[in-house]
Parts: C-alpha cells; structure tokens; sequence
DNA sequence: CGGTTGGTTGATTCGCGTCAAAACTCGTGG
DNA sequence: CCACGAGTTTTGACGCGAATCAACCAACCG
C-alpha cells in the first residue's frame, strides 16, 4: 500500500474504499535515489509525479550570485511534486536528503482520477495547497521573524509532521540536515545558524547535533517559536 | 463576460467554448468592497471563492509583535481565493487595496466543474500553483536577496502581470501600495524601503511615486533584480 | 594517516532597524 | 478659504543583528 501514509495524513475530504483503490493503482512503478542525488531539474518538462514513501527530500533554488535557498522539505507521505501535474514543469529542483524510496504517479493516471472521482480530485489539489500554506509560513518566518525564531520555527514544524507520522517518538526526531541545510532554508549564514543553534540549546529549548533533534520544552519552544499548527490543515 | 479575463491569462490547458460557458456559469453573484475593507478573515470556513474583477488585493498575516506580512498581491483576472475550496478556510486574510470588484463561486459550483471537465479542474488547479509558485519566488526574495533587489524584484513581478493584462502601457503602472506596503511585503521597515526606492531611482531603474511605478531602464532592473518571469508560468 | 566534510569560535564590518523629527499631502470642517 | 489633523514620505543619528573573514577543531573515511 503505497498511498497508505498519504491517505493516513490527508483525512478531509473523506474517501472512500473504492476511491483509495483507484488512487492506489495509480502508482505506475516504484524507484530510489542516494543521498544527493538531483531528483528533478527546474525547467525540464515533466510527466510524472512523485510520492515519497521513505526518507528526506528538499526542494530548493540557487541564485546567480551563488546563495542558495531550501523552498520544502519533505518527509514520507508527502507528494514532492505534485504540482506538476498542472504545472507540466517546476521552477526549482529537488534533491534526496538522504536515501530515498518513492512512488511514481504517471501525469495521465492523474488526469484519470480526476476525471473519474471529484472527491480523489479536491484531496490531491489540497495537499498541493497545504504545501503552499507553507511556502506561505516560511514567507512569513523569513521576512518577519528574528534568526532565533526562524530556526525555532523550523524545528516546531518539523517535529509536528514527523510526530504525526511516527517518526518523533519521545519529543526526538532524525531531521537529516547540515547547518548549512538549515541556514539555506531560513535565509541565514551557517555561522550565524549555529550560534542559534548554541543558544536554543542553553535556552533549554531544542538541541540540534548530527542531524538529530531532541525537543527539551515543547510548550516553551511553541511560545518562543509562535507556533501556531493551524497552516498544517491537519484536519 | 467575468471569466473573460482569467480565461485569457491562462492559456494552458486549453480550453473549448462549453468548458467556459461551464465556468461563467458558475458565478454566483458580484460584490464589491471598499478600500482597506478586509475581505477574508483568517480561519473563518468560507462557502464561496473570489476571481477579482476590478482593482488590487493583498493577502498578509500579522505576527504577535505586531509586524506584517504580505503574501500576495492580486491584480484583475486572479482568483484571489480559489484555495479556499480544497482548504474550506486560509490562514490569512484578505483585504482590498483599492475599491474592488468581484465574482464569487460558490464551492459546490466550483465541485460541480471539477466534476464535469477534467480539463476546468486541470486549469483552476493549475492557477492556484501558479500563485505558489509566486509565494515560493518572495521566499526567494526574502530569505536570499538584498533590500534593493527585493524591491526592484517585486516591480518586475508586477510590471509584466499588470502589462499583460493591458494596464501596464509605456512602462508606467500604479501599484496603490504605500511605501509601508511595499515594507511589508518585502520584509523590510518603511525607513529603509524608502532609502531604496531613492537609490533605484537614483540608478535610473525605477522611479515609484505616490503608488504610480515607471520603469526608466527595464533591460537594467531585469538583469539588477535577477529577474526571470518562468514562475509565473505564462504558456 | 592525510584529505574531506561539518562544526565551532573570534574579530570585524555593514546592512538594515530603531528612534526621532520635520515636510508634505490630502480630506474635512469651521 | 484657511486651519487642522491624520497618514505618508523624507532625512538624520545611532545601534544592533547578522554577514563576512579567518582560523581551528572533530569526525569520518579511503
């Protein structure tokens, strides 16, 4: 059951045994990537989806003057790029994390379940949105919150929607990611990230090392970080 | 004709004469709202999605410390609420910048297209990626371009939207936001947005007066502002 | 081992924010 | 028609947060 972790977090709009089915065996084939490996190249035409079933993915642009900025991560469930069944081609890449299993959707298998099921249809469209709610929270993360807050925030959201899906048991959680991943998603240097990261941990917040993260006081990290989940549509 | 304007901006996928005797028959009713008016409240379940008809919109959030974050900026032919539909609320609001008109589709209508033509759905879809798409070039913006770039970005942005709607001749536009607008949508404080529309003005590039943009080099604050339109997906 | 990648720290610089005040615009009412 | 006040733009002085530059260290690995 490829869609299983999918359909597990998406639970509006409600589908049924026949529609998990159709969407089920729209999965053409399976495939993998290494750790860094380039998963799709911004620009070039596209004719299949990709859902991820395990490991970390990143989507993310490079600018001329060499600065490069992580738009999405994701993590098992998430489609990385939906949005190119629409869009017919992206405006950014997207790189493995780490390794990598995912699920191929063919665009025409797509088109298939909308044609076939408005409901299949109003799902996939809102888990598209959903990532655009939070490309919208990293607009506002970047452009209005203080280095320390950006990383807090960054932290709340990722143990929110790995805990969602097992994978942060005891306020702990795997977040495969250099200091410099994670100045390159919330528009700082890797210095100045790991003074952050210095003082989060003495605040007694979060600690980050080796790409693990240990959440030391949830509620004071959701208050310092202004956490607020309702952008993650969990509902 | 509502939907003659959208229809002619989104030129993939293409669309035959039922399909959009279809889609102008699924509005509802118009409205209008006065300047500043706030349209969407965040959180609230909305019933219906909005396609702008005449004047501006911004879409933002406020912060607990009192900063503000706009989103988007919604010119005439954008649906500014389409997501709405699959989300049922935002986590934004919305407000008029200026006086405004508007066409509203109620979601059951907008089920009933999704239900009847694959290819409507393929292109409502496609347009609420497309403002992704934006939000995902201001993360850009904000997380990894100076103040300057930031701005000339934007008048870019806005420059070839508004112009290919045909209210951007000569190269001179209004774009009625105030200088704390364009503060607020670019991350930075009105102090500052101020000191650099002077030095844009100052190179030549772009002079911005009293919510009136004219562009006096556009090869220059292309290239200045790293600017490439492929976001906006206009095929 | 030496090379490579990632993390840590210090010194210094600078872009942008903050604070404050003045000039300007425009709508409104006396 | 002028006075007034609210909102906007402009400018200056100053301070801070984050970038930059530059070492140095730790872990890992062939």
């Amino acid at each position: 059951m490829y869609t299983s972790l999918f359909l597990k977090t998406h639970r509006t709009p409600v589908i049924d045994g026949e529609e998990a089915a159709a969407l089920e065996s729209a999965v053409a084939r399976t495939a993998t990537f290494t750790a860094k490996q380039i998963m799709v190249r911004q620009q070039v035409p596209l004719t299949q989806c990709t859902l991820l079933l395990e490991g970390f993915v990143e989507r993310y642009r490079d600018t001329p003057e060499g600065r490069r900025q992580i738009l999405a991560i994701h993590i098992p469930g998430d489609f990385v790029d939906l949005h190119s069944y629409p869009l017919k081609r992206l405006e950014h890449s997207v790189a493995a994390l780490t390794d990598v299993k995912v699920a191929m959707f063919p665009h025409t298998a797509v088109r298939a379940l909308t044609a076939q099921s408005p409901t299949l249809t109003e799902l996939l469209w809102r888990s598209t949105l959903i990532d655009a709610a939070i490309n919208r929270e990293w607009i506002v993360s970047v452009g209005a919150r203080s280095a320390v807050v950006r990383l807090a925030h960054l932290f709340c959201e990722m143990y929110v929607r790995l805990e969602r899906i097992g994978m942060a048991p005891d306020r702990t959680f795997a977040l495969p990611l250099t200091q410099v991943d994670l100045a390159d998603a919330t528009g700082l240097t890797a210095v100045h990230a790991n003074r952050m990261l210095r003082q989060l941990r003495e605040q007694g917040l979060v600690a980050f090392r080796h790409g693990e993260v240990e959440i030391l006081d949830w509620d004071g990290l959701r208050a310092f970080a202004d956490f607020d989940p309702a952008y993650l549509f969990f509902d």
